[in-house]
DNA sequence: TTCACCAACATAGTTAACCTAGTTGGCTTG
DNA sequence: CAAGCCAACTAGGTTAACTATGTTGGTGAA
């Protein structure tokens, strides 16, 4: 696999799984090989394997979750047809976020000024 | 620059870049600061000013050209219906602010209600 | 049995090093 | 002067090592 093509190999396995995830080859909700074994699949270095898994990360087709592994997205919860609606919701999801994060601020502003306590971080 | 706030310094990178872009600090056509100093100037490494070069390569915002620099695109010659990928950054910022804000939001709660201690693990 | 701890494995992020390849400008040589 | 070489830059790709953090299963002690 990842043969000399000109193409980078981590483009070529971000492909090779796209287009698995794609055609159903990896349903939703799979359980992708974890990294190492990915790597050993493709005759690949460990780091290009979490680069080609980044992208797809990025494009939203796989979710990867620390201890557990990286799992295929629900069609459902990834960009499918709805843009509009997804977009609609996006949006008040960060309306939702921009209160919510405002009232921490506040509450954060007026506690430090009132008690010193935890500052760093 | 790249200060601790949970969010990835690859990614803080990225968003300020794609900030300038997107409000023109960063005209098209403009040339952006070498790789090295990007790298000072955020007080980040090579490897992850280079990832956030290639985020933003891959959302088609620049354009790299070996032995030139990474030029900021035309906004008429980026990937105009690609609102995948504008879909796909929007989810992962939203995503991230989701986290980040439970963890605040965790934290006041506890350091407002008992002794600010950090007892998990 | 149940609880606590620990080792093994997972993703994720960061850094450093090395290589390829294209560009540019200056310097040397004919 | 002109041609060509070369050093110094540039982006891009690959690899390896290290850290942090989360999950899981087993083991041993109470």
């Amino acid at each position: 696999m990842v043969q000399n093509t000109g193409r980078p190999g981590y483009l070529q396995i971000a492909d090779d799984l796209r287009t698995q995830i794609r055609g159903g080859s990896l349903a939703p909700g799979t359980l992708l090989p974890s990294t190492a074994q990915l790597a050993e699949q493709y005759d690949a270095s460990l780091s290009v394997v979490k680069m080609a898994v980044g992208i797809l990360r990025n494009e939203g087709l796989v979710i990867g979750q620390q201890g557990k592994g990286v799992f295929v997205r629900d069609a459902e919860e990834r960009p499918a047809g709805d843009e509009q609606a997804d977009l609609a919701e996006l949006r008040a999801t960060v309306r939702d976020l921009s209160v919510r994060l405002a009232k921490v601020e506040e509450q954060l502003a007026t506690s430090t000024s009132r008690r010193p306590g935890r500052s760093s971080r």
